[in-house]
DNA sequence: CCCCGGCGTTAAGAACGCATCAAAATCCGG
DNA sequence: CCGGATTTTGATGCGTTCTTAACGCCGGGG
């Protein structure tokens, strides 16, 4: 049975899509702000995501970045807002789909069974936590824990270490971590890595000198080892 | 480079997009019907589709379904009929995004870069790992075992023996090792090509001197034999 | 038979990339 | 506006990797 999460604010739309979803034999999860949908995504991994933009407690890109941070269910937007700026900065946060209210119903429908089936054909690791000897990562709550303590990281070295446990035991280029972390802008700037991989390792790794977990691929780029 | 397939028979629209999409980085194909379309698309492999409904030729759900047969490329329908009923058809036909003319060009590239980062994330089509008799080669981790110890390549090493493997089987030639992993400048200095093969024969044949995978074909280039 | 071109092998200096430390600049909350 | 946290920048030393050169081998053609 797919699973389908629902967050919106007004009732009535919550109401309208719930009888219709339940109608064509989905089973409807509710949330109605973005920090219970954040809660109920990583608790109940839905199979996709139909996510109003107007809610009244986040941001609405940072709720799709939230859930991208672990997560690649599909998630279809929702808004009453056709600025297009708004639908460009939706996509690129990491949403699937953009529809603008009033929409129609066999629309929605459509492109639901779109996104599902685009997602049925992707593997399924999406495991949000994940372990390395006496390191825990928990890509949802964005937490690391070593040998039971928290460990503090700033938003920078967090995201380098997402990206890696993301990709854990693969390769990921020089690039790709500059362009992703910092901005296609400095995808040359190799110097912040060294500094941040450093930094890393003095935190993370038992001996920061001989790493177990953050390996450099000289020349290649990094590679988390679990 | 993300190489793009415009199909369209309004030359307006597909000048357009032709350059607005070169501007941004991408490769674009163009097709101004769906028999053309659909022979670009096999002949090519582009990695997003951008398919505009009203072609002269076939009907648009039947290109779609065309496509579907074979290949799992990202298809962005565009069309001037707002009726959900078009779009319903569309989608369910599987395309992966549908988009009323007239729009806006930001939007599009918006979708368009949905498309490409979902499709990115999926099974690499080919298979990522290959096997020959003691040697295991990870194409998607960019690593590399041999009786079950992690030999480490260096980035020339592993981009020769990539490319190999890439066309296992096939003959490549030298040219085409230089100008991949040297840069078209050096098509010329084989000699690079012998020290790299020893030193590739070294870490992975069992015996150096008489090659199992790595074969020199002399005079034309070398071979991945599995 | 010997020369020559293409190949394999080895070795050494040059060039490059990495780790690390430290200080300056910037950001952010109170 | 201040102070701490964070990011950016600079400088240095070290190890690895690339480049280049030298030499031996083999087979084909003159």
């Amino acid at each position: 049975m797919t699973r389908v999460l629902v967050v919106d604010d007004d009732p009535q739309i919550l109401r309208a899509l719930k009888i219709n979803l339940a109608a064509r034999g989905y089973t409807v999860l509710v949330a109605s702000d973005g920090t219970k949908a954040l809660h109920v995504a990583a608790h109940d991994h839905p199979d996709v995501i139909v996510l109003d933009l107007g809610l009244p407690d986040l941001d609405g890109t940072d709720v799709i970045s939230g859930l991208r941070g672990w997560s690649t269910t599909p998630i279809i937007v929702l808004s009453a807002r056709t600025d297009s700026g708004d639908k460009v900065e939706a996509l690129d946060a990491g949403a699937d789909d953009y529809i603008t209210k009033p929409f129609g119903m066999d629309e929605l429908l459509a492109r639901l069974r779109a996104a599902v089936r685009r997602a049925s054909t992707r593997p399924t690791g999406n495991d949000p936590l994940v372990q390395a000897g006496e390191l825990y990562i928990d890509l949802a709550a964005k937490q690391v824990s070593r040998d039971g303590m928290l460990v503090h990281l700033t938003p920078t070295e967090w995201g380098i270490l997402e990206l890696l446990v993301r990709h854990r035991g693969k390769l990921v280029s020089q690039r790709q971590l500059l362009g992703e972390v910092w901005g296609p802008r400095y995808q040359t700037e190799s110097h912040y890595l060294r500094v941040y991989l450093a930094q890393l390792r003095r935190k993370l790794e038992p001996d920061a000198s001989h790493p177990r977990y953050l390996i450099t691929e000289p020349g290649m780029g990094y590679r988390f080892r679990s």
